[in-house]
DNA sequence: TCGGAAAACCAACACTTGTCGGTTAGGTAG
DNA sequence: CTACCTAACCGACAAGTGTTGGTTTTCCGA
């Protein structure tokens, strides 16, 4: 084949570089403008690179910006390993891992507000779901191993409750990041919370503060 | 200023027709190819109508995208009216909305698909959710005056609840729609009811079948 | 160190996109 | 019925897109 095609770490190391400039480049222009508006030659040209070098690496922006925030999901998904939305205590803490699942969002707020809004890439919001979808999975699955007493582990399936889960945090993070986000990251995750663990606001009024 | 600007019934007969005609168009193509991949000039010629012309009433095909799915999305909002994901009983059938709600949108499922998938339009998808999340918020708001008996419906917020709500059910529709759907459009109503009502699974085993 | 392999550059290509004046055809108000 | 109004058509335009073949530069391994 193409001699050595190692994933990640190695690989050649122009293309690393150019790599790292066009999804440097990205992100910063996503910055400043909707994603919708950057075309191709501005990537490239801010990224110092050729426009056809471009496309010898992505098929068009949308790809690029896939891979763009591949690694800023990558935190954002392992902000959140002990999501468990079944077997969790109602009166247990506001999920630290919620809390950081809400810090990184805001700390690239611009970057996820352009990629996420109505100016967006479909590409990219489908990816970052389920990539969600598939880390909540696993996690339900571990919990399921974990607490293995009874028979409900394959009563109800995985992948729904993994999408449904999914789908709100999404759903929360691109409403909270629409708006100008007058809550704090600590209110939303303990918002978001209390909806996790339960439907009954009336029955979760601990409030610890 | 374009004089007479009726926006939904009346209108000149002119415009209703090519209206029609272009979104007519873009449904058809897009139930056979992804949205990505359908450019103004297919959609024109579908349509048989001059390229130009369709720049007089759209900007790009995601605005006629968003514009197509409008009347069907209508009827999919309506579907829910009756959502109640706070004071519900627990053990209330699995709410005949929701089962209108995965009728629904398992008769348009090649619209849907090809609309919210990767190759979609992330407008499309942001019009959605902002719709459902405006449909459950008014949803909550009614709920909470209907039982206005404690301090509570000041102290959560609605908006929170209904962006969980709406990117959960955009969520969990997606997700079915990508994969070859093996669930009938009652186990998903019921799967989601579950979850919707209440996180605690060993709770719910009720079974109606 | 050196030679081959492959990435990056370059110019140019057909094609699509979005926009613009001017013309034609159709509908609506009077 | 008629005259005005305006949507729809038409040709042409700059700009952006995606691809191609060929050249130069850079890197990796022997």
């Amino acid at each position: 084949m193409t001699t050595s095609r190692r994933n990640a770490p190695a690989g050649d190391r122009r293309v690393r570089r150019t790599h790292a400039a066009l999804q440097g480049a990205l992100i910063k222009l996503v910055e400043e403008q909707d994603l919708g508006q950057i075309s191709v030659a501005d990537v490239a040209e801010q990224a110092g690179v050729n426009r056809t070098t471009f496309y010898d690496h992505y098929r068009d922006v949308h790809e690029l910006a896939e891979a763009a925030c591949t690694a800023t999901i990558d935190t954002l998904i392992e902000s959140l390993p002990a999501l468990d939305p079944a077997l969790a205590a109602p009166d247990a803490e506001p999920a630290r891992s919620l809390v950081a699942f809400f810090e990184n969002l805001a700390e690239h707020a611009g970057l996820y507000r352009s990629l996420l809004g109505p100016q967006g890439s479909a590409r990219v919001i489908d990816h970052i779901r389920s990539r969600i979808c598939a880390s909540v999975h696993v996690t339900v699955r571990l919990n399921a191993g974990a607490a293995p007493d009874s028979v409900s582990t394959t009563d109800i399936p995985h992948d729904v409750p993994a999408a449904f889960t999914a789908g709100a945090l999404l759903g929360v993070a691109t409403d909270w990041l629409q708006r100008d986000s007058p809550r704090t990251p600590n209110e939303m995750a303990e918002l978001t919370w209390q909806l996790l663990v339960t439907h009954h606001p009336t029955d979760a009024r601990h409030a610890t503060t």
